[in-house]
DNA sequence: CGGCGTATTGACCACCCTCAACTGACGTGG
DNA sequence: CCACGTCAGTTGAGGGTGGTCAATACGCCG
């Protein structure tokens, strides 16, 4: 208490969007920007539904997932801390959002950041980078989801995840490094287009081939990562 | 002869990015810019490669591809007339670049392009609006990839390509729609992640069904598109 | 007509899906 | 304290979709 809550002492602040925010704009979004929290397994925004706000992920891991009419889910994208949330110039979202870990939300109204983007050719062009490199990331899992057999697409996802949730100690992560699944089963099965007993039966391969152990059902230790890498089909995906 | 290639004529100007551009910088554009042509099945920059300069899609189809290590294809996006070429912010493309039929580029250098954008808060608008939709497309496919049978893919890209590829007669197309396709069945095959004779089967399926006819190789009749939506999973996704 | 590349068709099989039973962790209540 | 229910994950058996390999048909061109 006492401490305001302010983009000075932002944990995501160096990585997120506003970084590109000049003192004056950063003082006024300061004031009007606020928090939203979720539980696992919120809704955050329905498929078609319109969103009144974008934010910046604070903590916690969000996932955009599509539905068929019939029920069959995908998950399209994973969003983690200091990425954007949020699709601006389309009136309601193509996908439905949803928390898969607890959840923090810095907010702001749609209107404003609207405005900020025509009035900040840097915050413009950070969005245009952001968006460019979403499309490559999604390219990326369209070779994956074409093209890799079951276990490739397990060892990468658990690949993506070791790059991605660094325990930020150093250069030479620790040996076996422990990866913490924010995805259930269930989850990495959308993820990857196939059934959870699929993704149950791959993990056992991996361990039984030594590049990883499973030392709790959401936590992963990587033991071979040159070898995970491999058994990933090589990461030019 | 007679007539210099220039803007002003142009059969894409109005859907294409350039449409944004005053005169003034459409003038120098109407200088600068250079005319490129491949034939079917030619590459137009290889994955890794830096690419020099940017282009707009006059005609034909592009074809923009990954390939794993060893060999296995993805084809992760198809441009239209009208479309832009190019992956600035990167020093190389994340992609290999090729023709799929005979095509038509308009083309800038790549600072000229950079600059541009620089200068004209209305060009940048247009590119950042057109990679949200391309990311929004790429999930879809996402979709299309993880979760559908051969069949639904099948009759999903030969809903794609009618729904392109508009014959532009009016309201009500003919009966049954032909569609040409700008795709071989190998590349029909690694768009959809499936094999060629998978290809070959389901389109024997479709027309086995009755939703449509394949007077040649490369031509599709569509007899009924609802039934065809219908096969294609719901177009929901 | 022969040759070539593309597409189709057939036979077989493997990978992954489906359905089902089982295990383990956790929480509640008797 | 243990019985019980619940939920997530694992494991097993069997089957179907789509992959693989091979032969055949078709279209185009010299």
């Amino acid at each position: 208490m006492g401490i305001r809550r302010s983009c000075a002492v932002c944990a995501v602040r160096a990585e997120a969007m506003c970084a590109t925010l000049q003192s004056e704009q950063l003082n006024r979004l300061n004031r009007i920007a606020y928090r939203r929290h979720y539980n696992a397994g919120q809704f955050i925004v329905g498929a078609g539904q319109r969103q009144e706000w974008f934010a910046t992920l604070l903590s916690g891991v969000v996932k955009l997932t599509k539905t068929m009419p019939d029920g069959r889910h995908q998950i399209v994208g994973l969003l983690f801390a200091s990425d954007f949330l949020g699709r601006p110039f389309l009136e309601s979202s193509p996908y439905s959002v949803e928390a898969a870990t607890a959840v923090e939300l810095c907010c702001v109204e749609r209107s404003y950041f609207e405005e900020l983007m025509l009035n900040s050719p840097a915050l413009k062009q950070q969005f245009l980078e952001r968006t460019l490199n979403d499309v490559d990331a999604a390219r990326d899992w369209m070779v994956l989801l074409g093209r890799k057999t079951a276990e490739e697409k397990a060892a990468s996802l658990i690949l993506m995840m070791a790059r991605r949730g660094r325990t930020g100690n150093g250069e030479h992560p620790a040996h076996p490094m422990e990866v913490e699944l924010p995805l259930s089963r269930t989850e990495m099965a959308e993820y990857l287009g196939v059934r959870i007993e699929t993704i149950s039966r791959q993990l056992g391969r991996l361990r039984e081939a030594g590049v990883i152990e499973t030392p709790s059902a959401r936590t992963i230790a990587v033991r071979d990562m040159r070898g995970l890498a491999r058994l990933a089909g090589g990461d030019a995906a």
